[in-house]
DNA sequence: AATAATTTTTAGCCTAGTCTAAAAAATTTT
DNA sequence: AAAATTTTTTAGACTAGGCTAAAAATTATT
């Protein structure tokens, strides 16, 4: 009974969405990311519940089972390894890479992707700095994330940044972002993923995605 | 209207078939490759016919568009350059490739093989000695193809080889296949491949699908 | 040329994955 | 706590791409 692309694309966004929430996940928050219908999500959680992959209540959310994280990871794995080889070896940037990975994420070989993951040299993290699961599916302890993935309200330290240019630099300096501050997420905005952010306790300021994307906290 | 994994699959499958004879192609034919059932090409082929990708009169058999023929050389030059990837850079032999392939050949973006293409140096055949198309569909002049593509009864003369490795080149020694010899296929076992070859006029002899795809004849 | 065998097509059915519209449950507002 | 709103589910329909069984056309054999 294989996986199809669909179940594998449903997995993967249920685990993104559990990424920044203990709560179970609703069936709207599933059909905004899949860009289907909530009545159509409906029908394939129960379906995927039927194997094992889901705990899934009606009108009561879902969240992965063992077995679904499980796949999840792995397709996690495959996407961030891919990108890390469209921008590493292929030239691409950034920023041009998530939908092409999209694809690949769902090549069926596992020795393939061992071959890539010895070919890339084991990066530890994608080239959005998030941290790609090794083969059991578990995830390298970076001692950081990027801010943009800190669940609202729980506060971080600032450690690092993914990126070092100038002129990203500066505006970190501008927003008084420097290393050691306290930060807390208050919001963050559906439309552009803007983050409402406090800073060592003062009135929530405004950052973009991109912004937050290259910061780098500690819990 | 984009197109979808089943009708690349179709089309790549009717190109295959048409390489190596200039008649009509039939639905069993089609059917055997695709694993289908006879119908369901009949079903098929009458839908691509309306999408223009080929021409198809019932209980006369099929034949590619050019604009179908343009979709099918895309796909085998995509098939072709991951094939040269995976083989020159994943390190993966030449007997492993073809099923990672065919689920590669399928990844949708232009920029990304012409980067593989650049990456790999641009090669003008994949791992098999078969010719690799370029963007615009034209197929390399090698002046030579590989025995196993050689049509049925027509002769040709040995020009080369696509492998050198010495257990290979002592069994051509053994078969009396040598450069400039006159060769005539006289019949294709279905079944494993194997090719019935008739040298220099003498009575037929057997030799594998493995041999037959490294030896290169010039029509 | 008639019959037999083979190939291809038609007709009707099935599953996966989607949709819309209406009903039901949960949540929010008054 | 009742009413209004929002979210989720149910019911029924649709498309792509398959299938089987039977009918029709083509090809081969007597």
């Amino acid at each position: 009974m294989a996986i199809s692309f669909a179940e594998e694309n449903y997995l993967k966004i249920i685990y993104r969405l559990s990424e920044s929430t203990s709560d179970d996940i609703s069936t709207n928050a599933i059909a905004e990311l899949t860009q289907n219908k909530a009545a159509s999500v409906t029908d394939m959680l129960r379906k995927m519940s039927d194997k094992g992959w889901v705990n899934y209540q009606k009108y009561q959310g879902v969240r992965l089972s063992e077995a679904g994280e499980k796949i999840a990871l792995d397709i996690v794995r495959k996407h961030r390894l891919w990108e890390v080889f469209l921008v590493n070896k292929m030239g691409f940037n950034w920023d041009e890479v998530h939908e092409i990975a999209e694809q690949l994420e769902h090549i069926e070989s596992e020795v393939l992707i061992d071959k890539l993951d010895a070919f890339l040299d084991y990066p530890r993290t994608d080239p959005h700095g998030d941290p790609i699961p090794n083969k059991k599916g578990e995830l390298p302890q970076l001692g950081y994330i990027p801010l943009a993935n800190m669940p609202i309200g729980k506060a971080g330290k600032l450690v690092g940044v993914a990126q070092d240019s100038a002129v990203f630099l500066q505006l970190l300096t501008k927003l008084n972002l420097k290393l050691g501050a306290k930060l807390e997420i208050t919001e963050i905005n559906a439309f552009d993923l803007s983050v409402s952010l406090r800073i060592e306790g003062n009135p929530p300021v405004l950052i973009s995605h991109e912004v937050a994307k290259n910061v780098l906290i500690k819990r």
